[in-house]
RNA sequence: GGGAGUUUAGCUCAGUUGGUUUAGAGCAUCUGCCUUACAAGCAGAGGGUCCGCGGUUCGAACCCGCGAACUCCCA
């Protein structure tokens, strides 16, 4: 067989992933077997593959890769969430490119437009997905608009409404004065924004009203307040002044009244701590119809809202001046005014956050509004209490916090959304504008008709707005097994509550606490074990990806420039749980060059494979090297798993690279490699090609392309490694793998000395070893010559004339050369080590001769300390005889 | 303004209830090698006030306090 030169992943990958879709490997049904499972989070059926998705769904194909090798029966299940704005967003586009306006369709005509582009574009990033090879079960694929889970999204608004958790509302929202709708806090983009703020003079009013309305008398009253605010073109609907109680300044003025200059009307100075007295000029003016923290106030001290916007963002009959005008116009309007009339005292520049729609780039306008909300107190307290017993497990554990101070300060949650396409809200009106809820006309009839007969069924019309998409995902983990619409059925029980949840910090509130309440509040039950959050993925200067920065990479072009095993490779080995990933295609080059390093092993092997031959020489040497490594492959094993347990799967994938290519390629190999064109032993062959294939079977939930492709290549086999049960790991022998790092230790030290002597790589040396135990070097001498290129290695009792002097271990080694000596550079070697060591010695003799460390450290660890000082002084004996021999 | 988090080698990060040598890895750097699987490689090396200050302790990168810088979330 002749393999390539490199590996070539791109027809690789195409020909396993096909295959293993041909064989069903990644279909699972309900059997004896315990279940493991995973539900993806589903991305917008609107999205494209960006770093993200890879890096979640790559955490996510590891965990199921391993768990089905495990022996479990493993499902993960793919699907798309419906997003209703992004998609709106889409069709729109897609129609006004056609010439149509959605204004001029009707909601049916629209939603026949929308399923005809989900259909046509919906869904790309599922089969980009496949170029990672993820082994998703595609016959489970879900979407949050299927026709059960549409409907089982109505009944739990209806069972919620019934239970008095959902209501209906006049609360602030933010509002998109473009799109006219309600948007969700994560669809408002705060950036920061250059603004002024405006030193306005409002007067104090007597106690007295008609005094107060007497305009000339406010005008030689010299006593007034100064107001800080960026938002001038809302004082008409001030109801209030607030002071910090505390505050000297103002103190004074406690209990009196102000005017609002320009409308003149009389409003309440109120304190309250919520006012910070450094801001401005420590007085808020409260506008409780416009700003979220205002309209807590005014909740707090029962004040009056006027609300001075229309929908668009004009200004409405009761802001009573400059009606109908923009409301950013008439904050210029306004200004010059209240400057040309003495109210303006000052402006000074500001920059603050502000929020601006994500879909529309208009400044969002914090705004009453009816809508339909959930109430989330009850929701929350299981949902709190589950995370905080670990009953449900968070890793890494520190966003616990996070998710306790959320769920400690939770708001009531607002589901409506004034667009089409979503699920649409189940609430019916008559022609009084009462409401009721139910799945269909007939039962809203119904209800309308036992309150009061004389209904008419014909002016009975269904809420326009649909609902949030977060309230038809968070039934994800049940719903996708239909476990709302069809309740106990067999795949419920089997697969939920699920194992784990991977996911990005950033929707911790919107989707994973929510979920938590859904499991609890609709199914009796936790949604799933645990919760792995991933970093967010940044760029090389530590931004966030993003389209608008444009430094997201051409995932796809990735792929097909260093393959998936590679990209997989170059996500996860920088990618600690929790914490940020700086991408950097270095990382993937890496995973490419560790390809090419298991390519090449590989090729040595099929090089071997044909000179096997019984008249091998059975070396001691390929014994104790194919005892060495089968423990330490042991050892990993164990590491490994228990890593893995801990979710540390970057670092599980660190050891396993380190394995394969230090200890297998770089000790191993080098050790049972026979002599140039000699033949090998087949034993050794034998077991070397059981260890790759060892290796293979614990790189491919990392990497499974090149790990199957190797399993095949190494040996005609009928079974797919994707499907390989592993073994249990045995205990590691402790002894062996000490031998195997101290001939490591040897062999290092002395090319060590090659280097520093500038000894040729190729010119063969004459080793002399003055050892404390000669019989340490039995089974290993012949690797120790072969790996130093020693021609020859004897045993000495004294030091060797004319030779390099060097001290590994506790032993000496005399270095026979054909190139003239230098000693001057061992001395100072031999003396730098001394003097390092003489150090380390002091600092341990200065903690054994602590009496209270001696008195308080456990048994082992002043065992320990004593050995330490044991080996230092024998060490520092050695080295003193060397350089005495030096001269 | 409130909350959470981060700070260890040039870069990215490990460091698991405080003690495994005077702190580790990968990448990058430097030196020497086209050595018979692999130059996308091999062999070796250098590189650190563990953010600062103080405290607890026989012992601190790790625990506590104060401070600094950065990041994110909420207002």
């Amino acid at each position: 067989m002749e393999l390539s030169k490199n590996f070539e992943p791109g027809t690789i990958e195409n020909k396993w992933y096909q295959h293993w879709l041909d064989k069903q490997y990644f279909k699972s049904v309900p059997d004896e077997r315990e279940p493991y499972t995973i539900v993806m989070p589903p991305p917008n059926v609107t999205g494209i593959l960006h770093m993200g998705h890879a890096l979640n769904n790559t955490i996510q194909d590891i965990l199921i890769r391993r768990a089905r090798m495990q022996g479990k029966n493993a499902c993960w299940v793919p699907g798309t969430d419906h997003a209703s704005i992004a998609t709106e967003a889409k069709v729109v586009g897609m129609l006004r490119e056609r010439g149509i306006t959605k204004s001029s369709l009707s909601r049916a005509e629209f939603l026949d437009y929308a399923w005809e582009w989900k259909e046509k574009y919906g869904g790309i990033i599922l089969q980009q997905l496949k170029k990672l090879g993820f082994s998703l079960d595609w016959d489970r694929t879900s979407f949050t608009m299927d026709p059960d889970y549409y409907e089982s999204v109505i009944k739990v608004f209806i069972e919620l409404h019934k239970k008095g958790m959902i209501y209906r509302g006049k609360r602030m929202i933010n509002w998109d004065v473009k799109a006219l709708t309600a948007l969700s806090d994560e669809e408002v983009i705060r950036k920061e924004t250059k603004q002024k703020l405006y030193f306005l003079r409002y007067e104090i009013a007597s106690a007295d009203e008609q005094q107060a309305l007497n305009i000339a008398a406010i005008e030689s009253a010299d006593d007034h307040i100064v107001v800080a605010t960026v938002r001038p073109e809302t004082i008409m609907g001030d109801t209030a002044i607030c002071v910090h109680p505390d505050d000297e300044r103002y103190k004074h003025l406690h209990g009196k009244f102000a005017i609002v200059p320009l409308v003149n009307r009389r409003i309440p100075i109120i304190t309250d701590e919520y006012v910070s007295m450094d801001f401005g000029t420590g007085v808020l003016k409260v506008t409780p119809a416009h700003d979220m923290n205002d309209n807590q106030l005014g909740q707090k001290h029962g004040l009056e809202v006027i609300d001075v916007f229309n929908d668009n963002g004009t200004l409405s009959d009761a802001a009573q001046i400059y009606i109908g005008l923009d409301r950013f116009e008439a904050r210029k309007k306004i200004a010059a005014e209240l400057l040309e009339k003495g109210f303006l005292i000052k402006t000074e520049d500001y920059t603050s956050e502000v929020g601006y729609s994500e879909r529309t780039d208009a400044v969002v306008e914090p705004r009453l509004s009816l809508q339909w909300w959930v109430s989330m107190k009850d929701l929350a307290t299981p949902a709190l209490k589950t995370v905080m017993e670990e009953e449900i497990k968070f890793y890494p554990p520190k966003f616990r916090n996070l998710y306790r101070h959320w769920m400690e300060n939770i708001k009531d949650w607002c589901i409506s959304r004034q667009l089409w396409w979503g699920q649409r809200i189940p609430a019916w009106y008559d022609e009084q504008g009462d409401v009721v809820v139910a799945a269909t006309k007939e039962e809203a009839i119904e209800q309308f008709k036992a309150k009061n007969p004389a209904t008419n069924p014909d002016a009975i019309r269904q809420d326009d707005d649909c609902l949030d998409t977060w309230f038809s995902s968070w039934l994800w983990p049940f719903e996708v097994f239909k476990g709302y619409s069809h309740p106990g059925n067999k795949e419920v029980q089997y697969y939920y509550p699920t194992n784990t949840l991977v996911t990005a910090p950033e929707i911790i509130f919107f989707w994973v606490a929510r979920m938590i309440m859904a499991g609890f509040e609709l199914m009796e039950a936790k949604p799933f074990e645990s919760v792995y959050f991933t970093g967010i993925v940044r760029d090389k200067q530590g931004r966030k990806m993003s389209k608008s920065l444009g430094n997201s990479p051409d995932l796809l072009g990735l792929i097909d420039q260093y393959g998936a095993d590679a990209t997989r490779f170059g996500i996860m080995i920088a990618s600690p749980a929790g914490n940020d990933i700086l991408f950097d295609e270095s990382a993937l080059e890496q995973g490419r060059n560790f390809n090419n390093k298991l390519w090449n092993a590989l090729k040595l092997l099929k090089m071997w494979e044909a000179r096997q031959s019984a008249e091998a020489p059975a070396e001691s040497n390929n014994q104790f090297a194919i005892e060495w490594f089968a423990q330490r492959l042991n050892e990993v094993k164990q590491e490994v798993n228990e890593m893995m347990e801990q979710f540390r799967l970057s670092e599980a994938l660190k050891t396993v690279y380190s394995l394969i290519w230090d200890d297998f390629c770089s000790w191993y190999l080098e050790w049972v490699k026979p002599g140039f064109e000699q033949p090998i032993d087949p034993a050794v062959y034998k077991k070397t090609t059981e260890y790759f294939t060892e290796l293979m079977q614990l790189l491919h939930p990392f990497m499974p392309f090149i790990s199957e492709e190797i399993y095949h290549l190494l040996e005609e086999r009928q079974d797919d490694l994707c499907m390989k049960q592993y073994a249990n790991a045995e205990q590691a022998d402790k002894t062996m793998l000490n031998a195997g790092q101290i001939l490591k230790e040897l062999i290092s030290g002395l090319r060590d000395v090659r280097n520093k002597q500038q000894i040729k790589p190729k010119e063969a040396i004459a080793l002399h070893i003055q050892a404390a135990d000669e019989t340490v070097y039995e089974n290993i001498r012949g690797i120790l010559a072969k790996q130093v290129n020693a021609k020859s290695i004897v045993f000495t009792s004294e030091p060797v004339a004319g030779t390099i002097t060097s001290v590994i271990g506790k032993d000496k080694f005399y270095i026979e050369t054909e190139q003239p000596l230098n000693t001057s550079g061992q001395k100072d070697d031999l003396q730098k080590e001394l003097t390092h060591l003489q150090g380390f010695l002091v600092s341990v003799e200065k903690k054994l001769g602590n009496e209270k460390f001696v008195a308080n450290a456990k048994a082992e660890v002043l065992a320990l300390e004593q050995k330490k000082k044991a080996d230092a002084e024998a060490k520092i004996r050695v080295i003193e005889e060397s350089l005495a021999g030096l001269g």
